[in-house]
RNA sequence: GCCCCGGUGGCGGAAUCGGUAGACGCAACGGACUUAAAAUCCGUUGUCCGAAAGGGCGUGCCGGUUCGAGUCCGGCCCGGGGCACCA
């Protein structure tokens, strides 16, 4: 054995060794082996942007911890890798470079595949799948016709983003300050058809489902359950006055949705949406409205933008009918009505919702209370009007209903207008359907062919898939599928005459949403899934960002249930356990160069300045010893040139070491702020761990540990490694916490050194020490514990050993300390009997000095005792 | 605006079910080794009083429950994330 810890010599021995012994290519296990004892273990896979980043890695790293651990305990472990391959950044690289959006692709694809292999990590590579492979998006294309069939995907007008300039669709990330990222033109909105999936369909389950789902993060079911936003309210009609009958609807009515109808006596006006019919219709004939319902329309639909921005309006000059006193309500376009919630329209009740009280404060409408609190506040919403009173509360002034509690209120409301024909109570979600169409080249195209003869119609089965030509280059203005006729130019499935391709491709959340499947029979070029499928799924731990709490794993769990209806899979629900990682943070330093012009430095670059207290003062850059800003912590990115490579480091100090710092830095679901000198430490005390094995085996094969001989040093330090051995098992295998988990390790090794290594018991007792040590450690760095092993004299290779467990003697003390309290505060530390009684414990506490000056003279009022913990005297 | 999460030494964090606050690591300081530096090893390190023994204070702020609160409850303050065409 080298004394010198070689990391590259080590990795490369490791991976060899993994490689030629295919120890982690997953096979399904014979038919009667436990579902239990399969173990799906999936990281969500990268978008090939062209490195791995740091995120990358910590993700990577914990599924790969779990993924060794289970193998270890004995489960039939598949961890499969692939590429989240078409998007947006591979067009705009290829605007800026001129190259083929694949190209770069799969360019990126093999540099990142180098570098995810480089790190170690326990991928089953036969598996490897890119969504921008034909074999893999025809199975898209393929459920999205069964879908359309079903009515689950339908089509309809939905608002684009539309650069003028450029005659370009932009996404929301390319709308910067109302402007078109590339000409700086304003942003139009453009109604254009596109095809949607009927997800709310799904919306009860999807909400229901949440309950089965007892492993994931509650913050990301609240999440999800108020993304799909279930409400129990009313729909209400309020008639319109009869001399403005021409301008509305067939039935006659402006309807709202509202969860608080016992409000209704305090509708004071109603909104409108400026997309709403109403509006339009009212637009055409006033000029002036025109102007601001275009205006409002020009804003951005993005809610964050409508829920901040000030509130503001225009009465489109005529009013409906209160449905209970028939009193007129003058209606109002109001740019903070969203067109996709509910009706597109609210009826304005200022005393008793926060929006409407802004609202009407600063149009002048009046306001009146009609709920007080059951407390008898009544006072609480009254002129001079200082906010409004949202809570639920009991009626007033609201006619018959006057008196009523919340529910019986809203109960009786609903009741009445029901016969009068003008309302009945309806649960509205919030949840939208999924609009798929993107006006984009690198994506998977929509199989529709456009005949004019036959409408819309689907490309058949046998033509699947529709290719995307590889070799377009985007140039920024509009889609480059709509200027190939090779790809648009086709025959009408059904009539045979020249018709037109659609050249709208599926968002990119369509390609992962059911990628997990994939996995699991990659290989089948004759469906879409198969019955491995069936033994693999559910995955048993899945592993991401928490920035896909919502999105992709509520897609995920609409299309699993949409393939599970058509008996296509088992499962109700892809993913058993989620864990959702932090992102990893680093320091962000500028210097201002011009008013608004910020030049940023790399951390690398910088050194910080310490104060007296060892407080950081400020910072420099080495270069020129002059200071820098310091702009906080914030996500590694180019912009903010704050960003680490990977790939230099584990040239530099090796795989092990970055996993170790991020296994060890901070707990997985937390934000991880990234230190040069963290990760030094790391790779000090991987180096400590190779030291400790060495000088151990210089000396000489240890003999055989005999428990009965050990002395009270050696015993303490033999009950340390069993004692660890079950807190990491613990650690890993049920809390998550690998920081812990290190640190317990870190613990034994520094125990380990302090031992009087003289004796040969004492030497066996480190044999077993070093031997638990380095197991613990191996699903966190196993290229380094992999080799050492071998040193110690493990037979099998260390990834198919089976996992420990401690020894329950080892763990038995004789005599434990108990700290003494008096009163709550700690005076004392005492050692006493490991199975003393109450009593026992008693008289040993009294008889203390320190506890006795804190007792003297005083009468013990209560004595309370945690068995083996502390005790507390009250006195 | 709405929803979600967080706040503990100089720093990252630990304290798992209400029971020893600060494990482990980093940084800093002192020492050993060295011609020197690096590396390594040993020691100190929440804060205040004290020579020490020991004691006071201390987990964002205010209040509550409890023998006992970082942990539970109520009310605030501050920071971060998501909000439907980035993935």
């Amino acid at each position: 054995m080298d004394e010198r810890y070689d990391p590259a010599a080590v990795e490369r021995a490791a991976q060899t060794f993994w490689n030629e012994q295919r120890v982690f290519e997953a096979v399904e296990a014979p038919a009667g082996a436990a579902a239990s004892d399969k173990f799906y273990c999936l990281s969500m896979f990268p978008y090939p942007s062209g490195r791995l980043h740091m995120g990358h890695v910590r993700n990577y790293t914990i599924g790969d911890v779990l993924t060794r651990f289970e193998k270890m305990r004995g489960r039939n472990v598949l961890q499969p890798m692939g590429w989240d391959a078409f998007g947006l950044p591979a067009e705009n690289a290829a605007i800026k470079n001129g190259v083929p959006p694949a190209k770069w692709t799969y360019d990126n694809i093999a540099y990142m595949k180098r570098q995810l292999q480089a790190l170690g990590f326990a991928f089953d590579w036969r598996r490897e799948i890119a969504t921008c492979d034909p074999a893999y998006y025809r199975w898209n294309q393929w459920l999205f016709l069964r879908m359309l069939e079903q009515g689950i995907a339908y089509r309809k007008t939905g608002v684009v983003n539309w650069d003028p300039v450029d005659q370009t669709v932009l996404a929301n990330e390319q709308v910067i300050d109302g402007r078109g990222w590339r000409t700086g033109a304003l942003v139009e909105k453009r109604e254009i058809p596109m095809y949607y999936l009927r997800i709310t369909a799904y919306a009860d389950e999807l909400l229901a489902d949440l309950q089965q789902l007892s492993d994931w993060p509650e913050r990301v079911k609240t999440m999800q359950a108020n993304w799909i936003g279930k409400s129990e309210g009313c729909e209400i009609a309020f008639p319109y006055a009869p001399a403005t009958r021409d301008l509305m609807g067939a039935d006659g009515v402006l309807k709202v949705f509202t969860t608080r109808a016992d409000t209704l006596f305090g509708a004071t006006f109603m909104a409108v949406a400026a997309e709403h019919p109403l509006a339009l219709a009212a637009a055409a004939r006033n000029p002036q409205l025109q102007a601001f319902v275009d205006e409002c329309r020009r804003g951005s639909t993005m809610e964050a933008d409508v829920a901040t921005q000030e509130k503001r309006g225009m009465p489109i000059g005529f009013a409906v009918l209160h449905p209970f006193t028939g009193k007129p309500v003058p209606v109002w376009v109001a740019n903070y009505v969203l067109m996709t919630y509910g009706e597109g329209a609210v009826m304005g009740v200022p005393a008793h919702d926060a929006r409407d009280f802004e609202f009407a404060l600063g149009n002048d409408l009046p306001i009146v209370t009609v709920v007080r609190s059951k407390t008898g506040a009544y006072e609480t919403v009254r002129a001079p009007w200082i906010d409004a009173y949202t809570e639920p509360g009991i009626a007033v002034d609201s006619g018959e209903f006057s008196g009523l509690e919340f529910e019986a209120a809203v109960d009786a409301i609903a009741v009445a207008l029901e016969q009068r024909g003008l309302g009945r109570k309806r649960t509205q979600f919030r949840l939208r359907d999924w609009g798929i169409s993107r006006q984009r080249y690198w994506g998977c195209p929509i199989p529709i062919v456009h005949c004019e003869a036959c409408g819309e119609v689907p490309v058949p089965d046998t033509d699947l898939p529709v290719r995307l030509p590889e070799d377009l280059v985007p140039d920024g203005s509009g889609n480059p599928l709509n200027k190939t006729p090779s790809f648009v130019q086709c025959a009408c499935p059904t009539c045979g005459k020249p018709a037109r391709r659609e050249t709208d491709t599926m968002d990119t959340f369509v390609d992962s949403s059911w990628y997990f499947l994939r996995f699991a029979c990659a290989d089948n070029s004759q469906a879409m899934v198969d019955q491995r499928v069936d033994y693999w799924l559910p995955v048993d731990q899945y592993i991401g960002g928490i920035e896909h709490a919502i999105l992709h794993l509520l897609y995920s769990r609409f299309w699993t249930k949409v393939m599970r209806d058509r008996g296509l899979i088992a499962i109700d629900e892809p993913f058993a356990n989620l864990l959702t990682q932090g992102m990893v943070l680093h320091h962000i330093y500028y210097r201002e160069q011009a008013p608004g012009r910020r030049e940023y430095f790399n951390p690398a670059d910088v050194e910080v300045v310490l104060g007296p207290d060892n407080e950081r003062t400020g910072a420099i850059l080495v270069t020129d010893d002059l200071p820098v800003e310091w702009d906080g912590l914030g996500t590694m990115s180019k912009s903010k040139n704050n960003g680490v490579d990977p790939q230099v480091l584990v040239e530099k100090l090796g795989a092990d070491t970055v996993r170790l710092f991020m296994m060890f830095t901070a707990p997985p679901e937390q934000t991880l702020e990234w230190s040069e000198e963290g990760v030094q430490g790391a790779y000090r005390f991987i180096r400590r761990l190779w030291k400790a094995v060495y000088d151990h085996i210089q000396a000489g094969v240890a003999p055989a540990l005999e428990p009965a001989a050990l002395d009270a040093a050696q015993k303490e330090l033999r009950r340390l490694a069993h004692q660890t051995l079950a807190k990491v098992t613990d650690d890993i295998g049920r809390r998550r916490t690998f920081n812990t988990a290190v640190a317990a390790v870190m613990e034994l090794l520094n125990a380990v050194g302090r031992l009087e290594t003289a004796s040969a018991q004492a030497r066996a007792v480190v044999q077993e020490a070093l031997e638990i040590a380095v197991m613990c450690l191996s699903p966190m760095i196993p290229h380094v514990t992999h080799v050492l092993w071998r040193e110690l004299g493990g037979r099998d290779d260390l990834a198919r050993t089976r996992w420990r467990t401690a020894d329950p003697r080892a763990l038995l003390q004789d005599t434990i300390e108990v700290v003494v309290q008096v009163n709550g505060k700690l005076r004392a530390r005492i050692s006493i009997a490991a199975d003393a009684d109450e009593a026992a414990a008693r008289a040993a506490a009294l008889a203390d000095a320190n506890v006795q000056k804190f007792v003297a003279g005083k009468a013990v009022r209560k004595f309370v005792y945690i068995a083996g913990r502390l005790i507390n005297v009250v006195v």
